[in-house]
DNA sequence: GGACTATATTCGGCTAGGCGAATATAGTAT
DNA sequence: ATACTATATTCGCCTAGCCGAATATAGTCC
């Protein structure tokens, strides 16, 4: 039985780093080490789950020198849209949202990325 | 670092399984051997998925006699509540939805169940 | 009591996926 | 070339969780 792109998707919101990291992207493009500095997850750790999200086509990449720079895909379908309306919900369920959003605000974040 | 309920939801959500079960209580309570006879799955199974989601909190119970009936939960959160509309909106997304659907309109499922 | 029914749980095996640590890749700069 | 930076991947280990098969529980009926 192939897993259906819904399955996919809710199952990469269903890992807690994942969870931030697609938050961060609510914003806007962000780099990886933007996400790190934020998160404070491992480097390592963050690639990974973003090559997840990837697979799960929830975001897409931009590489650009030596920065690689994520966003949300557009979403296509009913069912993508409310999806993001839950992520943005589930803002004040989630402990570490704040937290992030606090440190987000603090980094630079233009576009452009760390630089 | 433990789960939270937002986790715990999104994960119950991305089982092939558990979302047709979901999808089939959209329409209201219903017991186990309804469950069975409509999604063709192993009884053993059902029950297995019917406690995974009552310990994601997303159904309650309600045990008369021999019968056990299930029903989702009242959406207390914006979050809970969006969480159900992706449920609605991934109708055309999921293959197996359409066919449950059409045996659930043949099946009794009155309220009172499968008697 | 015994037989029957509906539902739940346990068992063993397998796969997915999470992690840290280490390493690889690849672009930039000198 | 070397050195440095940003990002990605691999490795080995461990846990969660999915499955079918078998079994257990528990309510009903005779």
């Amino acid at each position: 039985m192939p897993k259906t792109t819904v399955n996919l998707m809710f199952r990469a919101f269903s890992d807690r780093t994942r969870l931030r990291i697609l938050h961060l992207l609510l914003k806007g493009e962000m780099c990886v080490c933007d996400i790190v500095t934020i998160t404070r997850v491992p480097q390592p750790k963050a690639s990974r789950h973003l090559a997840y999200l990837l697979r799960a086509g929830l975001i897409v990449k931009r590489k650009q020198g030596l920065w690689a720079y994520y966003r949300l895909t557009s979403a296509a379908s009913p069912f993508h849209r409310s999806l993001i309306k839950c992520l943005k919900e589930c803002f004040r369920d989630v402990p570490e949202l704040a937290g992030d959003a606090k440190r987000a605000s603090r980094t630079c974040c233009q576009p452009g990325g760390c630089r």
